[in-house]
RNA sequence: GCGCCUGUAGCUCAGCUGGAUAGAGCAACUGCCUUCUAAGCAGUAGGCCACUGGUUCGAAUCCAGUCAGGCGCACCA
């Protein structure tokens, strides 16, 4: 583990300062990292260029200090000061043992770790309206929020996964509406549709639920009543949906949280009050207003209409302000882009409530773009036919589906081209992770075929085995993932480990081209089916975090 | 006009709180299946890290400005 050279390192910082080598009082973090040439040994750190300015000495001197403390440390065979002051570590091979055991031992455990521990965090992502099914910009943002919930909790975070839904408003009564005539067109009624009624095709889908459960009795029912109830019947099929569309896409909340229950618990009137306490509200307009200018925002943000009714943002506030007094040490919220508008608003109302504002992290997913062969898919919600989650997952696969969503930083616009997510070919790098998983399954299978008995463990004579740089590259590169989970979730970047495991696939294929793993060689045989079980269950633990299957055969 | 995101090989993208000669896949060209899965592998070629300044031992990375693309600037949700 490189947790393990960070130890030795910081050991070695500890006895040069305790022999007064070193006088600084705040050192810098410890920064290791694999080196990059063979000849620059297995780890690299830059410490004695950070601590140069510090001790007001020359990088190459400081580094000369640490490295001969460093040499000292179990496991370091040569440490070396090269370059500018970069100092280079040699490992013995037993280093690498005890990774490998480390990893067999561990299993599903395997790189969990607990940076995160005693931290509670609430994860609230996709939140989409249930006024229709979710679209392809949705199913990116479940992608990422649901991976970094896992990664997240990998790392020792405690945390809650949680959706809100916007279950009131202009939005349900027009979606009421919509779905109410429709079911009077299906009772033979001519229909004018106003300009902003939902027009696809599952309006129609809950207009025939409707016709169907209730028949006519809705037919000559006064309007307003009938939207009240068609619109209750609505949301709550459309939410159904959704709810099933995120479990087949591996997605499972800890908590719904209703827009509704807000207003009905009164939190929204009581953070208006809490504000007005506090000097942030005044009447302008007929309207009621919440001064987020005196926190950064552009203008000042209206809470309640000239016409009494509230508006999203009103209840918006009520909810983080209900996410704060739950007691998360932080929150996360998951937004398209095209809401970083709102970023400024909501953390005034931190602000304005004497809340450090740095606890809310909100992460931007960008557009999607969908493309078949290069080509766009035509997009947009005016026609109502925009390309849903849960036709994307029927064409392609769950397994593909969120992988792709995960091949880029959420920051970064995405083109997602639905035959190469489709194709078996090598280019497609789902399968090729997946196909290193499944390959290694089908040799231990062959081994196991062919009699031949897995060892329990390592030991040195195994190790010694092992001497090829392909293998030693394997090695290291599984020693780094308790590390990379750490930083994937420290930096919130659940694409991460995805890049990591298309190199883990690209580390191992080549060795497999290469090298035989079952021979004559008893030693070698059960050196290498060691490697490779180990490699198996790094390919599984990370896939897992993905939510992306590790299939046995392909 | 203001704000946010993006700009790295022909294409799609990595590049971890600044580090040693900037990486991968695809596309192109040349090869590899009687041997544990060819959904794979080997090799060749490909770069003013958008541009200009600044910060320092050192910049694709940080700062300022410029240019280009996307998104957002409601008493909408």
């Amino acid at each position: 583990m490189r947790v393990g050279i960070v130890k030795i390192v910081e050991s070695a910082l500890a006895a040069a300062k305790n022999a007064g080598q070193i006088k600084a009082e705040k050192l810098p973090d410890i920064i290791i990292e694999k080196s990059k040439k063979e000849e620059f040994g297995d780890f690299s750190t830059n410490l004695a260029m950070l601590l140069a300015p510090l001790e007001k000495k020359a990088p190459r001197q400081i580094a000369e200090i640490i490295a001969g403390n460093i040499s000292k440390e179990k496991y370091v065979v040569k440490c070396e000061v090269a370059g500018p002051g970069f100092i280079n570590i040699f490992l013995d091979k037993s280093y690498w043992l005890s990774i490998l055991e480390d990893i067999l031992k561990s299993g599903k455990d395997y790189g969990k770790g607990n940076i995160g521990a005693g931290k509670k965090v609430q994860v609230e992502f996709v939140s989409a309206n249930p006024t229709g099914p979710l679209h392809i910009g949705h199913g990116r943002g479940a992608a990422v929020g649901d991976t970094l919930a896992n990664v997240m909790k990998a790392a020792g975070y405690d945390i809650t996964k949680e959706y809100y839904i916007n279950d009131v408003g202009r939005q349900m009564e027009t979606l009421g509406r919509s779905v109410y005539l429709r079911y009077l067109e299906l009772l033979g009624k001519e229909i004018q549709f106003p300009e902003d009624s939902y027009k696809g095709g599952y309006i129609k889908d809950v207009a025939r639920d409707m016709l169907t459960k209730f028949g006519e009795k809705y037919k000559d029912t006064p309007e307003a009543e009938a939207i009240s109830v068609f619109s209750k019947f609505a949301g709550s099929a459309l939410l159904k949906n959704i709810e099933n569309d995120l479990k087949d896409f591996g997605v499972e909340f800890d908590a719904w949280y209703s827009e509704k229950s807000l207003h009905e618990k009164g939190l929204v009137a009581d953070t208006i009050e809490e504000l007005r306490k506090r000097g942030f509200i005044y009447e302008s307009e007929g309207a009621l207003w919440f001064k987020t200018t005196e926190f950064g925002d552009d203008k000042d943000r209206v809470l309640i209409k000239a016409d009494g009714s509230k508006t999203y943002f009103a209840s918006d506030i009520a909810y983080h302000r209900d996410k704060i007094d739950r007691g998360f040490d932080s929150l996360i919220d998951i937004w398209g882009a095209d809401h970083h508008g709102y970023e400024g608003r909501v953390r005034a109302l931190f602000k304005a409530l004497g809340h450090d504002d740095q606890a809310l992290k909100i992460i931007f997913i960008q557009l999607v773009a969908l493309l078949r062969n290069g080509v766009p898919v035509a997009m947009g919600k005016r026609e109502g036919e925009f390309v849903t989650l849960r036709q994307v997952m029927d064409e392609v696969g769950k397994d593909a589906c969120r992988f792709f969503f995960l091949m880029r930083k959420s920051d970064a616009h995405f083109d997602f081209d639905l035959e190469l997510a489709k194709s078996q070919a090598p280019e497609n790098p789902v399968y090729y992770v997946q196909y290193c998983h499944a390959r290694i399954r089908s040799i231990i299978g062959f081994a196991q075929e062919k009699g031949i008995k897995i060892p329990e463990s390592f030991d040195l004579k195994l190790l010694e085995k092992l001497d090829q740089k392909e293998e030693a590259d394997i090695i290291k590169h599984l020693a780094s993932f308790p590390e990379v989970i750490e930083r994937s979730a420290v930096h919130m970047e659940p694409h991460r480990i995805t890049f990591y495991l298309m190199e883990l696939a690209g580390l191992f294929h080549p060795y497999y081209n290469k090298n035989r793993v079952v021979t004559e060689d008893a030693d070698l045989t059960a050196a290498r089916l060691l490697l490779c079980d180990a490699i198996s269950k790094v390919a599984a633990n990370g896939l897992a975090l993905l939510g992306v299957s590790a299939p046995e055969k392909m």
